[in-house]
DNA sequence: CAAACTATCATTAGAAG
DNA sequence: ACTTCTAATGATAGTTT
């Protein structure tokens, strides 16, 4: 986590490795005695070094040994039932990274609405062929909304126009046909 | 770490407690998990909660069994050594803490000492009575800067005067008892 | 090689819904 | 209690000494 967006892959060059897996290490120590001291909970773990010396443990080998007799000791129930702790996370991942891939889509969806209502707007051609169904409903969300101020905008206007009854030529309404269809489609 | 500079105790507040015990556990288990992928090396964890549910495992009871076992087959001369591992963390945490304290120490001397100094100047009466023997080294290292500052400001003004004879007032050079006695302490 | 630094990323305490 | 958000702290990859 530093300077680079971190690649989640075994790191072939040795020294780099080994310096990473020291800085870690000591970052997991920390963390795993704060973890125990702010909370009060039990802990262990081994960690291996691969570099020749011994492995890491945390609090100390002999209250390694204690939780690891008191997960010994448990039922094969109990034990069988924490298997499911490392399955647990990785499905909370999962539908974390869904979750988030729902939202992009969204973003990207309406970025593609936005992008067909312009090509429409400018070469004055509605082009909703690429849309599928699901991209309809958001669409006439969208649409909607523009009707709703272009209603505005008319109505504003048309008062302007009672205001000055000598205007004849009011440019401020462009004569887009693709507007003018718009309009056209607005509910009774 | 966030929003407020984390105090390192018992958090009594129970719902308190059971919230960051969630949300470090579950950073736990994501920094492991990294860990071993990053540096492909083994390691296990099992972390309890108080909280009624099973304890977390990683990174799997089976991969916990496993590494348990390796502990427990291992001669008690590698064991006793690997005792060393929290001790050392503790002690390298404890180097470190002293170095920063040793630092923070250097620094406020040298405040002082400027603010000793600035003071004598102010008042024009030398207080060194408040300063132990340690500071005096330091003491004694500041006043050799300033008077070999003082002796180049010195010799730029007569530089100076030489050339400028008909100069008879020199107010660069401020009439300081102080700064005069640092110039009388001056080393052969 | 290890320790110090630094720019950046990751984690999380607390708030808000 | 469970999410989601955010401001702030914590961790660390790469670099320097």
């Amino acid at each position: 986590m530093a300077k680079r967006k971190l690649r989640l892959t075994y790191i072939t060059n040795n020294s780099a490795r080994k310096t990473t897996d020291k800085k870690r290490k000591k970052g997991m120590m920390k963390k795993l005695s704060e973890l125990s001291t702010v909370c009060g909970i039990e802990a262990c773990a081994i960690i291996y070094s691969p570099f020749g010396s011994e492995p890491g443990v945390w609090p100390s080998p002999s209250g390694v040994e204690k939780e690891q007799k008191k997960f010994k000791n448990m039922p094969m129930i109990e034990k069988s039932r924490k298997t499911l702790s490392q399955e647990s996370y990785l499905r909370g991942m999962i539908s974390k990274a869904n979750k988030q891939l729902k939202r992009v889509r969204m973003q990207n969806c309406k970025k593609e609405l936005r992008a067909v209502m312009f090509q429409s707007l400018t070469t004055g051609i509605p082009q909703f062929q690429n849309l599928n169904l699901l991209d309809m409903g958001d669409l006439r969300w969208l649409i909607n909304q523009k009707l709703v101020e272009i209603d505005n905008k008319e109505k504003s206007l048309s008062n302007e126009v009672t205001k000055n009854q000598n205007q004849t030529d009011h440019n401020l309404m462009p004569k887009n046909s693709w507007t003018m269809n718009m309009v056209n489609l607005k509910p009774p």
